[in-house]
DNA sequence: TATGAATGAGCATTCATTCAT
DNA sequence: TATGAATGAATGCTCATTCAT
């Protein structure tokens, strides 16, 4: 089950969310996941949400306000563990290694996809064709996280755990080897595929990759 | 300028290619590449390839045909340098290492990605959502040369030079490694982007990471 | 003025008919009358009509059922005078004669045409064209309805009224006399035609043609 | 074999028809009768025919006229019995009955339909909508021909063989019969359908409804 | 004479959006 | 607030016809 499929669950009363708004991103999820947002018709998602098609319109004023409402708050949740709290907690344990660190994040970030799938699929198929959504990847990922992963990587590069390349080609290096993971664990991950034992190699390749 | 740019420039009288065709391509390609396939129109297409609208459905019976006659060839050049000639040079000098092996690779498909880039970026954006895409890439890509390149890998194994994973884990690694590369350079890679530098940097994490 | 048009003159607030839906079937039946099916463009019937074309396709999924909608009923009603009831009617009052039968029929089914000349017209047009309209024709019009008829005419052979031969060939006899006179009525039925006199010439063609 | 397959066997080298013009009318009946003209397209006729799209519109100027081109002929060929030789022949062999005359009709009108079904078909489909059509109809069978029958029914009610209707409602009746029959035979004509005898009793029924 | 590429108006149908109820 | 009928512009595609070759 996906984060947001958890969150409609909750049916609160008086909260922002009425069960009509619920059933309409969840089918306007499965729309656009399943062909796109250009493809997707609002009469196909008010029929999935069993709502009429000018209730859509009434929550969210054009077609491209309802993909924003849907991938705005995966954005946020992209960051989620760069920030000031998290930051802090490794900074403070100093006894923490570049391992543990980055152990944690690649579970963290593989559990993080997998709970938000569909709405990550849509972002990334409809970033390079809206402006809006640009914008927002722009200011809600790429500006204080990133700094802040700078920083962490200079801590350990300080403490002689990682070798001293500039830090955001180690954020890349890194990345990269993890984000292939996480996508090759999701393409090909049914079957002849153990994921403990290629989460580890990807690992320890990124410490061998970066060692001093 | 892309490959297609200059295999269009190429005015062959007796060729299959008429002026017409050409330009229906090109404004298709600019257009598929801007937009997405199901946002461009083809009255669109057909204007910026100042054409009648009929004259592109005298050529590609539907949009989606024309948008196959675009992604197909590329599919096919995709997988060039394993093809059968390749592998065996690459075997049969036996003195080659996997590092000039590995640099032969990342020179000649970054080479490939920057002559294909608008093609490329269609043939992704639109494989999850055309069947016929997917089968395309399934027949050209994924079949005979990822059988190749597996046993390129266990050669550079047996000779001692990478370490002993499963082929197909070593292959996710190092391709990993270079998409990013070549990823990021294409997103960046505008300022404060030293190509030089980046490339080896990945070859040498690769290198490292790979070593028995 | 035909069925059709006094079935759409009674404004019925919650019946199924809204104005709009009126207005397009009249468009339609006038369209389709005139100049064919396949002749007639969704935007001359909406333009007649004067709603937007959208709105004939939000009642009628496409042309074809609007074609549909209009011929079906007709078909219902062709063979109204051959329901269990009327037919018992018949032979129920035994001193019924053949010559009543046939002044009945030929009098009713006259009517009937009269009334519903421009969908009858249609139907005739189209069935050769659409399977569909066929199998609803053969559904409503041949199965019972025939086999009442034949009924009937096996009635007053008994009695002695009309010539041994088989049912469907008198049938097919008197149906032919009468078909030809309503068609000849309505095709040179202007001037120099007497209806009441050419009707009765019928009715004693077909009696003497099929007296024992 | 219909009528125009026989001509269009005949190789005709100095005659006025080209092989392919041949194969363009072919086809087009063939197309015509299946689909009706409107919802026939030219390129569908040149593809069947084995013709450029340009040929048709070399030989006839418009669709309409490869209509026409294929009905006219049929049209003169429909009262070819009425010319003035036959009814000489009629009116000379004075010893010649009404059921002579009416027997040869029906003999030789069945054979004519079933020598030209598939243009008669598209004949009677298209008038309502071709004035051109409509015109030539009324010129070619309504003008002379009827006059001429109109004298023959005259000379065997003077010879006291038929009632003493008036001329155009003896040929209603009579032609109505005939008509139904002839239809009749070729909608259900398939099985238990004894022709000999259908036709032995249609002649009969006319016979005994205008017996005088 | 025959071709078939090219045309652009026209086609049935779908679309996101509006608005009276 | 929610509806769903209505809209008309836009869609992918087909058409009869033209014309340079």
């Amino acid at each position: 089950m996906e984060d947001w499929e958890e969150i409609f669950q909750t049916t609160d009363k008086d909260g922002q969310w009425t069960d009509k708004q619920k059933r309409i991103i969840k089918a306007a999820i499965e729309t656009f996941a399943e062909k796109g947002f250009s493809a997707s018709s609002t009469n196909e998602i008010a029929k999935k949400a069993g709502v009429a098609e000018g209730t859509i319109f009434r929550h969210y004023k054009t077609k491209k306000d309802l993909l924003i409402a849907i991938v705005a708050p995966v954005m946020s949740k992209l960051i989620a563990p760069f920030v000031i709290r998290d930051l802090n907690k490794v900074l403070d344990k100093k006894h923490d290694t570049f391992e543990a660190f980055l152990r944690a994040m690649v579970h963290n970030r593989k559990l993080f996809v997998e709970r938000n799938l569909s709405i990550l699929k849509i972002l990334i198929q409809e970033i390079p064709f809206h402006p809006e959504l640009k914008a927002l990847f722009e200011q809600h990922v790429a500006k204080e996280p990133l700094e802040k992963v700078k920083n962490i990587i200079l801590y350990f590069q300080e403490k002689g755990e990682i070798v001293p390349l500039p830090p955001y080609t180690v954020l890349r290096l890194a990345f990269s080897a993890v984000a292939g993971y996480i996508v090759t664990a999701h393409l090909f991950g049914t079957n002849t595929w153990d994921d403990e034992k290629e989460m580890e190699r990807t690992i320890q390749f990124i410490l061998k990759g970066l060692k001093p």
